[in-house]
RNA sequence: GGGCCUGUAGCUCAAUUGGUUAGAGCAGAGCGCUCAUAACGCUUUGGUUGCGGGUUCAAGUCCUGCCGGGCCUACCA
């Protein structure tokens, strides 16, 4: 039994997220954690909500809440939501938990000791309308290149030059348009990475199983120009975790706070400390899966995420960890996706274009949503959302390939020997064929599972539900039963076992309908199949079960036409 | 501008890292079955692998030049 400790990026709190953020890096997480659970292993699956930096304060202005309490409400939200997933998380925690303030004013402080970090006096505009200091983005003012009027202060998206705020001509507030700008002097601390610039890239070469997209993106970061710079590590922000060196003040950076991207990796390790304080527990219980020297020495670390998470968690996070001097788990291994696209073009919070979570679940249950994401994860290239697509792959894989098998094997036994595995009769040549076809293919899919390869894994999947179609077709009970009641008893018994195997293999992906299955074979027995044959005898002879309800309806043209017009413009 | 990824059947994707005749699913066509959610099974149509050069006994795969799509480019996160 491995230990395997797996993080999925965490969202921001901003507001509630599309597909998009579900299936690069929680539902693909969930799944790895899910199935590493039905083997046997001891897994820990943490997320959490993350919560600071400006476009949280705004988020919260709009909706006219003090920011502590938009958080805390947003939080909730998203907790229900990821719940609605069934996504199976030991801890959900929040990047603004008491415990992340510590450790990462901890890990702060062992940074100081250790040299790595400097203080920089620096420029920045302040807005007196607003009463903040505005990061470029939010400042807007007319390009000197091109002349367009709504050039952000870091780049003009019209001619793409690069920009300094200070370089925009009559710049004003993105916030409130107010052009009582300053440009003030303030003190920030700066990570000093480039210093373990050599250290990191024998890391990252060291990571030769990993995915190219994320290899080549941290590579692309410890090379280009100049290589690695520098990262500020602060912000003057009144939302975050204080600036503190360990539990002393930093002098010099009152009223200031840790930048999020400092704070928010640490949250996987500090969300492990939440889990431990919900459940009574030690801290030995989470520090032995993030302490080598307490015991995480032999655990395997998997992140997910998606693309543009890549540099924080290849470079800034382990840089805070391996600067600290403590011996914290590095990560093993890095699961990267590229973005989905909603019919033709992006996903956009901003335009209400596609469909974001909450929506997604009061349509349709969410195992459709699991399947189809996860068998269309955007693993080599971005993928595409389709309602079309969406609609074909539900209604044929879903409903006809795996729960019309379980309605036709369940209907046809009651009809014929009543609700209960029905006993005699001697298995054949033709069950022989399926058991060494599910035994490939099971172990196929193990070797997919454990990859990670998660399209491959659920074209698996398909294909073990595919093979008891084939074989009901060439067993032919409903014939034999004419002439050979006893056979035909024998082909159902094996098929009800089958439905069971089903379950069991198909839990990471549809969790609910597994269970549902489950409840109407009337059993506790999830057992994950080593053994083909063992695992098509654990329904005895006399064992009762029910025929459950349709498993998957199928989504209709007006449906299908009714949500592609619903979603194709502005949220409501 | 620079870097990276990507382009394979009408659609969504494979192809053991240079090795037989480029494969699956969906959609289309035909046949079969009648237990089942008009579901299932079998057979089948469909490709000059974006385009042009090159290396090689051998190229979807490597090199090069175009064309198209995408992402990142460090103060949104």
């Amino acid at each position: 039994m491995a230990r395997i400790l797996i993080t999925s990026a965490i969202p921001y709190i901003n507001g509630i997220k599309h597909l998009g953020n579900l299936v690069g890096s929680q539902l693909p997480a969930d799944l790895y954690a899910r199935y590493m659970r039905d083997r046997g292993n001891e897994v820990m699956f943490i997320c959490a909500t993350d919560e600071h930096g400006t476009p949280a304060e705004l988020a919260a202005a709009k909706a006219d809440k003090p920011v502590e309490e938009f958080c805390a409400e947003m939080h909730q939200t998203q907790a229900r939501i990821a719940e609605g997933f069934r996504l199976s998380f030991d801890h959900f925690g929040r990047s603004s938990s008491p415990q992340n303030h510590a450790l990462t004013q901890h890990l702060a402080g062992k940074l100081a000791e250790a040299g790595l970090i400097e203080e920089v006096s620096e420029r920045q505009v302040y807005s007196h309308a607003d009463g903040r200091f505005l990061p470029d983005r939010y400042i807007e003012g007319t390009c000197p290149n091109c002349g367009y009027d709504k050039a952000r202060g870091d780049q003009c998206e019209n001619c793409t030059k690069q920009l300094d705020p200070t370089d925009l001509i009559e710049p004003r507030s993105a916030i409130s348009g107010s052009t009582d700008l300053e440009v003030r002097e303030t003190k920030h601390l700066y990570l000093r990475q480039s210093t373990m610039k050599d250290q990191l890239d024998s890391w990252i070469n060291s990571k030769t199983d990993w995915p190219v997209l994320t290899t080549s993106i941290a590579k692309k970061w410890l090379h280009d120009g100049d290589g690695l710079q520098d990262r500020g590590i602060t912000r003057d922000l009144n939302w975050g975790v204080p600036v503190k060196k360990g539990n002393e003040d930093w002098p010099g950076m009152e009223g200031k706070v840790f930048y999020v991207w400092f704070d928010a990796p640490i949250e996987y390790i500090a969300a492990t400390h939440e889990w431990a304080d919900a459940h009574n527990k030690d801290d030995a219980d989470w520090l032995r899966w993030w302490r080598t020297d307490k015991g995480a020495d032999d655990v395997r670390y998997v992140q997910f995420m998606g693309k543009d998470n890549v540099p924080f968690h290849t470079l800034s996070f382990p840089a805070t960890i391996m600067g600290s001097g403590e011996p914290w788990k590095l990560v093993d291994y890095i699961k990267s996706f590229n973005y989905l696209n909603y019919d033709g073009g992006q996903f956009s919070t901003s335009q209400g274009r596609g469909v974001f979570q909450d929506q997604a679940l009061e349509i349709l249950p969410a195992d459709y949503w699991r399947w189809w994401l996860l068998s269309h994860a955007p693993e080599s290239s971005d993928s595409e959302f389709t309602w079309e697509n969406f609609q074909a792959g539900v209604n044929k894989d879903l409903a006809d390939v795996l729960g019309n098998f379980v309605s036709r094997v369940t209907k046809f036994c009651r009809s014929k020997f009543g609700e209960e595995v029905p006993e005699g009769g001697t298995l054949g040549d033709t069950e022989q064929t399926l058991i060494s076809e599910l035994t490939k293919r099971i172990r196929a899919y193990e070797d997919h599972m454990d990859a990670m390869e998660v399209r491959k894994s659920a074209a698996e999947l398909r294909a073990i539900w595919v093979a008891g179609n084939e074989y009901l077709q060439s067993a032919a009970p409903w014939s034999v039963f004419k002439t050979d009641p006893e056979t035909a008893a024998a082909q159902i018994r094996l098929s009800l076992n089958l439905i069971r195997l089903y379950a069991v293999l198909s839990e990471p992906f549809i969790p609910d309908a597994s269970a549902r299955i489950l409840e109407a074979l009337q059993t506790e027995d999830d057992s994950w199949p080593d053994d083909i044959v063992t695992a098509l005898s654990v329904l005895p002879a006399g064992h009762a079960f029910t025929v459950p309800d349709v498993l998957f309806s199928k989504i209709t043209d007006e449906q299908r036409e009714g949500w592609a017009e619903q979603f194709s413009g502005t949220r409501e």
